[in-house]
This record gives structure tokens, sequence and C-alpha cells, in this order.
DNA sequence: CGTGCCAGGTGCCAT
DNA sequence: ATGGCACTTGGCACG
């Protein structure tokens, strides 16, 4: 598919024959199109377990990653599927047009027969957005207020939003042992832009308190390669996830954010 | 769909008006039929956690049991979703097709907002076929159960799924020696979980019989370097594989488990 | 590559 | 409803 709403490879039939299928379906996996295809099949699975569907009318799903599903009438999950990046053969016999998809490592195949298709459709989505899970910064900073130990056991509320010379810090608090701990907060991924701001709260506080402080990245999770960055600078990283932050969010209800402070 | 390979109540359309596809989900919905729609969409769950989806094309199922999932051209797994039972809202505003599926308990909700239609399909699928899958992990226990003997000469049941403290014994019996034998059974490659789990049980069992108790770990085979705490713990390791348990299963033929016990 | 751990996990079955 | 746990778990980061 492309802009302006007009078909670019865009295919849709109703009831194909089984032999268009077979040709559609072969032109489609070359180009590693999106098919959706509806039919009548059975399918066998058969890798680190084995499965057995009889017929039925089913919806199946294959992308252009190489991944396919089964989907029946009911229920969120696939009934029958494989991952990316497996080899699919298409082949007719007996009457009937054969769909399998092997993968290796596990060594596993799932292989589906049909008597009729319903309806066949096959495109190329367009489709760079990028995916956002996330609560927002305060909401992750009012969690992280309300309970501090779902970062670390005994940690304590000093202050938030404490303005020093490079900005504000998100959570400003005290740990087990008595030591200064600035916290830094990210609703998703973090990377090493947030890493590098935490320093700069850590070196301003250092500098002025003159005490030991420890920085602690908090996030759901760390941007692949600022592991080493971390570590190279002395700080420290907590996975603080939207779940957890919910989940405090919600236990301590409705009380305003000046109780707990 | 229905026999014979003719429509009945099968819609399939290409670059329908919003208009028109608004007035085709109401009625699916409605029917609960199985709905397929391709289209350009931006995607907003909030809910346990919350997330955002930029405008792009993607394929969304809608089935008749109430359920949602929403595909990007990659990856197995919907990026989003909605289990089964939730309620649909369909409406059209500043020139978007909106779709809201909503969920109590948890309370959570996702909205698709359409600018575009690619394509709108919708049937009620024929699908009464039983769905099989064969040495599953209570098949396993199935066949340890019908004959004791394949882990172990002179093993035999004394209980199984007993409740202790921790959870539920997989298998619990005394071998030739009169010793108690506490099985933990796993349908493929056991970790350091399984082993874990099983020193729980062996612990409980210990502090409540007083008597020497053996921990018998009986899977296809150990991951490498689990061997090294199963010994540390006392632990045994016995294989038994999915063909081992489909003989025993297909020997003691269709008799019921309560013949055994 | 395997190994470990999280998930908006989901699903199933128990109390 | 809540809890325990398996799942063809899938997915991602890490050694």
């Amino acid at each position: 598919m492309n802009v302006g709403g007009q078909s670019l490879e865009f295919i849709l039939v109703k009831f194909p024959s089984l032999e268009l299928s077979e040709s559609l379906l072969r032109n489609s996996l070359k180009r590693r199109e999106f098919v959706t295809v509806a039919g009548n099949c059975e399918c066998r699975y058969t890798g680190r377990a084995s499965s057995h569907l009889g017929w039925g009318e089913r919806l199946i799903l294959i992308k252009g990653d190489g991944s396919i599903q089964v989907h029946r009438p009911k229920g969120y999950e696939p009934v029958n599927w494989q991952p990316p990046q497996c080899n699919f053969y298409v082949h007719r016999s007996g009457g009937l047009l054969f769909i399998e998809a092997h993968r290796r490592r596990p060594r596993e195949s799932l292989t589906l027969n049909f008597d009729r298709i319903i309806f066949y459709s096959s495109f190329k989505p367009v489709d760079n957005a990028e995916f956002n899970l996330y609560v927002s910064e305060e909401q992750m900073r009012d969690a992280l207020i309300r309970d501090p130990s779902i970062l670390e056991d005994g940690l304590e509320l000093v202050d938030f939003e404490r303005k020093v010379e490079p900005g504000f810090i998100d959570f400003y608090g005290r740990d087990a042992d008595g030591r200064l701990v600035i916290v830094e907060l990210k609703r998703s991924q973090a990377g090493k832009e947030a890493i590098l701001q935490l320093k700069r709260y850590v070196d301003a506080v250092l500098k002025i308190t003159g005490q030991n402080v420890r920085g602690v990245l908090a996030a759901p999770r760390l941007k692949s390669g600022a592991q080493g960055l971390l570590v190279e600078l002395g700080l420290e990283f907590r996975r603080l996830t939207p779940r957890k932050c919910a989940e405090v969010l919600k236990k301590s209800g409705t009380r305003k954010i000046s109780e707990f402070i």
C-alpha cells in the first residue's frame, strides 16, 4: 500500500480457486507481503509439541517477516502459529492447497491444508510509527514518592523536584545506609542523554554537599549500549515499569501527594 | 459462512468509505461476526499501562467473542489488543472513524481511529473441530501415574497433585526402599527454576513428615549448567521423554486415570 | 549462539 | 474473585 489511498500491489479476491490461491500466495510470499486468507482448513503442528486441529473455517495471517498465525472464530490467541523467519512451501495435492511453514532451531513445522478459500488478500502496509508504552513521568514520580521502596528497600524521600544548577531533580532521597540518592526518571526506554543528565545532577549535588551521592536512573528499560556509559560514570539503573507505578498509584488511592511528603 | 462454499452473510469490500465502514461494523458487531479490517490508523491504549502508536497501515481482527487485536506488518504478536468480552463503540468524528473497545476488571480501553479503510471483511466462520495438543505436562503426569516404573523400578504412586505449602506436587510416591519420592515434571528442558521449585516441595514435605525425602526432577532433558545446582541441593534427575509417555498412554489405552489411583 | 527475565503476558483450573 | 502455574509462551538484553 501507499499514500493517497491508491492501491499499489493490493489484492483482494472473493472465493478464489485453489489454483489461483496457490499462485497468489507464491507471489505474495516472494514479495514478502502481508497476506490474509480465510478458508476451510485442517492444521497440523509438530515440533516442541504436536497438535492436530480438524476441519473448520479460520483466518490465517502471514506477515512479511515470515510469521504465520491461524485464528479460530473465538479466543484472543491463535490456535496455531509459527514465529517470524520461517520458510514457506505452497503446493496443491489431492484437490487440496497446502501451506507449510518450517522453522529451524527449534525445528518445527506447521502445515495447513485447505479445500476452500473464502477470501484472499495481500498488501504491503506502510507503517513506520513508533510504539510507546508508558505512564506519564509525573505519574511515575508520584508513585515513587508514595512508595520509594518500589525502587529499593529502605529508600526514603527527602525532597522532589529539587532545584540544582543544571535543573530539577525528579526524586531526592536517602538510602538504607543514609547515603544521598538522586533519581532520574524516564517514562520509556532511557538512553545516553538521561544518563548524562543524571551525571550532571550528581556532580552538582556532590559539589554542594560534599557528601557521597548515588545516582540512580529509573526507567522501564535501558537502551542497549547505554549500560557501558552508566557503569563508566558510576551510576546505577533500576527497572521501574508502568505496571508497578500503576499498582502503587491504585493502592495509595486518591489521597493527595501532599500527604506523603 | 456455511456449507457448500456459498456466502451466507459474507461481506468483502475494497476501499469502503468511512461512512460505509461504520455501518458495516455496527452490523457485524451486533451479529458477532469475525471482522477483518485493514486501514490507516492511530492506536491508543490505557489501562494496566498506557500506550500510543502513531499513524500507519495495520490489520485489525475483531472476533465474535468480543476480542480485538491490531497487527502491524511485522511481529508475531499484536501491537495492541483487548481480550474477549469487551464492549465496542463505533462512531465518526472529525472525518475519522473511531473504534473503541472497553473492558471492566481490569478497567481498560483501546481506541483506534482511521482515516482510510483499505478493505473490510466479515463472516461467521463455522469451526467446531477439536484441538488436540499432544504430550502436555498433564499427559506426562498421567503416564507416570499409569506406570511409575518408567521413571524407576519399584516406584509406586502414593498421591498426585498433592497440596503442600508452596503449591502442588506433581507426583508423590514411594520407592523400592520405602522412601518418599517427590517428582517434579517438566514437559520440556528443565532449568534452575524447576530445581528450586522441587527443592521447596522437598523441604516442605521434610518439615511435615520428618522423613527422608527424595526429590526427583523428571523431564526430557536438563538445561546445561543446571546439573550443579541439582547436585548441590541433593536432588536427582531422571530423563522422561514425550515418546516414552506417549507409549505408556497408548498401551494403557482409554482407561480412565481413576483406575490407576 | 544459549540463558535469564519480563509481560498490558494469556489461559486453565484450583480454592 | 484470587492464586498457582504452564505456555509450541514471545520478546529483549546480556555473556
